[in-house]
DNA sequence: CGCATTTGACCTGCGC
DNA sequence: GCGCAGGTCAAATGCG
């Protein structure tokens, strides 16, 4: 089902042109934002792949010390995305309006052509992680998901690892990696963003008619992951969720490399 | 033949 | 405690 989108090669630069933000209340009680490239109001005025390459690898190329604060001061208010947004709006020549906040019908009816999705309020706090066995955990699976510590189990059982830490390990909130959705009008379901991904497992949700994709980087030590589906509301509409840093710099073919290394310097 | 995808099974978390 | 739903694994399969 899945295909790969034709690559658009396009970087934002930094002296691209502003675009117009705008917060807006889904039912999911989710802030969503969406951004339209000045005089982009429309998707027939803009390829929605050239427009979501070329934000989302300005957002794939930020300074990891903006796109996550480790751990966050509060753990219970999950910023990440806001501070994403706004700082990398600011820095490329996007302003963000707040005014005239749409609703939901109108989100779901107007012309958009990518949005950017705050996580979920991340209830696993990152700033638990201070004892011993928190940071086995961590250390081996770069604070991965329920998945990750499934196989930690057991590789830490293999290890002789005593019942009594893995009880502690056990009863400890797990760690999430900072999250952030994309928001996308495509007709392919996965966006070229730079990266290689692998996809490793489908499932289809619940009261949904498209399936859900999971893709991880393939990048070795690399752990980012990302989830693929269509808006049940809207399915021209594709939601694309990050989770994780990358460790290395998008593999791209050598021309586009050459155009996007100026804000590869930073990658996460 | 090697790598990517598919898909059923399995595990965990959560709500009741 | 139980059942459900989401997420992941890994063997089977497909494809270049």
């Amino acid at each position: 089902m899945s295909t790969t989108a034709t690559s658009t090669q396009g970087m934002l630069s930094q002296t691209a042109a502003p675009a117009m933000l705008e917060e807006q209340n889904l039912p999911s009680q989710l802030g969503f934002y969406s951004i339209f490239p000045s005089g982009m109001s429309s998707l027939a005025s803009c390829s929605s792949s050239l427009c979501f390459n070329q934000t989302l690898k300005s957002l794939l190329t930020l300074p990891s010390s903006l796109v996550s604060p480790d751990p966050p001061s509060n753990s219970h208010n999950n910023n990440n995305l806001t501070l994403i947004t706004e700082t990398l709006l600011s820095s490329a020549g996007y302003h963000k309006q707040r005014e005239n906040l749409q609703a939901p019908s109108e989100l779901l009816g107007g012309p958009q052509l990518l949005s950017l999705q705050r996580s979920t309020p991340n209830l696993w706090a990152w700033g638990e992680l201070s004892d011993q066995s928190s940071l086995i955990m961590r250390a081996s699976s770069g604070g991965g998901d329920h998945g990750d510590h499934y196989h930690d189990h057991h590789r830490h059982q293999s290890l002789g690892l005593s019942a009594l830490k893995m009880k502690k390990i056990k009863g400890r909130r797990k760690v999430r990696e900072p999250r952030f959705c994309f928001k996308t009008m495509s007709e392919v379901d996965v966006l070229d963003d730079g990266y290689k991904w692998r996809k490793y497992g489908q499932k289809v949700v619940k009261n949904t008619q498209h399936p859900r994709s999971y893709y991880r980087c393939t990048q070795d030590n690399c752990r980012v992951k990302k989830r693929v589906e269509r808006l049940a509301e809207d399915p021209r509409m594709v939601i694309t969720t990050y989770e994780g840093r990358h460790v290395h710099s998008p593999s791209q073919d050598v021309e586009d490399s050459q155009a996007s290394s100026q804000l590869n310097d930073f990658f996460w």
